[in-house]
DNA sequence: CAGATTTTGGACCGATCAATCCACTACGAG
DNA sequence: CTCGTAGTGGATTGATCGGTCCAAAATCTG
């Protein structure tokens, strides 16, 4: 060991995702990269190998923060399931005040799903996280009579999800609360 | 006038269209628009002032074209309203073969929304016609009847348009064609 | 303090970007 | 048949791209 670093790697790996989710990832370039983060390009790709690879740990840090707090709110049985749903869709009608608009990982889907496998495979695989579990949630709320018992849990669980990929989409074109807040009432009439 | 074009403008628009639908605004280069529509540089600039005139020629004829085949689906009245809105829905479990993945309007919104202010005016005001119309036929479906008419008819209609923006980015992402007919199942649950 | 080791800033690299330019071609008008 | 005009192909432009390199700086170990 000799000289120490004058940066934390997690707030470089942050201040990264925050642009590529602004800007997205072509359009984002390594100066842009070498402003957000306050480093110099030596830096960066000293730390880093590549723009692409900080695009990869900026992505999963996302993908891992947002997956973490979605599971938690789908796994709190003190609420009652459709109250779960609520929460989760409501994300997209007051979202973080100082989030980019939309949500990273389903810009990434759009714009690199077509070219690269390997990021739709990890984003698949997380959204199969999600979706698993909030199918166990539905069943568990079926068996308790909480809701119809006769619809197809994982399709419903695919269902709100989708919906909230919606959601995220017309945010990100500057869509009104008003008119995302009378989505997800419509949304939960499905339940 | 002297030596004529060898080359049709809208097919041109066409072939261009498809390339932006598939890789998006950053990732095309000027010399893949010459592959895709067969010209050289000479005649696209010629024609079309730059490569962002083209892009918004190309957006132009996308909206307008899927927009007219949805405003059909949507006035047809000798189909329930209920089946007129599946119809809609069901472009994202069967999209045209030939197609490229996902929608070039959403992509559109979701590369260029938070920069590009003009195109998402142009796409709004797109998407507000379509809200309109559905708007009007649910009014008037639930005036005979046909379905509840408790539920605030345009946000039913702006929740129509989001869960099929929904699903078009989950055909970005590569979902399955069974997958997504459960969402339009779930969805339609709504109605 | 000295030497080893890592980080840092900035100059630099070839490749590629969107766009322009120009010589040449092809055709309509007279 | 010739002239004028518009279209075309390809070379070329300056800017910017992602990425590398190197010398100077900083701090740990002994």
């Amino acid at each position: 060991m000799a000289r120490p670093r004058t940066f934390d790697e997690d707030r470089a790996v942050d201040a990264a995702m925050r642009v590529f989710w602004t800007t997205g990832y072509e359009a984002t370039s390594t100066q842009d990269l070498c402003t957000a983060t306050g480093l110099g390009r030596s830096s960066i790709y000293n730390t880093f190998t590549s723009k692409r690879d900080l695009f990869d740990r900026a992505l999963r840090r996302y993908a891992e923060h947002f997956t973490a707090a979605q599971l938690e709110v789908i796994r709190d049985e003190s609420l009652p399931l459709r109250e779960r749903v609520r929460r989760i869709l409501w994300t997209a009608v007051e979202p973080v005040p100082d989030d980019p608009a939309g949500c990273f990982a389903i810009n990434t889907i759009v714009e690199l799903g077509p070219r690269e496998p390997e990021i739709v495979d990890l984003l698949d695989r997380d959204h199969q996280t999600k979706v698993a579990a909030l199918t166990t949630a539905i069943q568990a709320a079926q068996a308790a009579g909480e809701i119809d018992a006769e619809q197809n849990a994982e399709g419903l669980a695919v269902y709100v999800f989708t919906v909230l990929g919606g959601l995220r989409v017309a945010a990100r074109g500057g869509a009104s609360a008003d008119s995302q807040r009378a989505v997800v009432e419509a949304a939960l009439r499905s339940f």
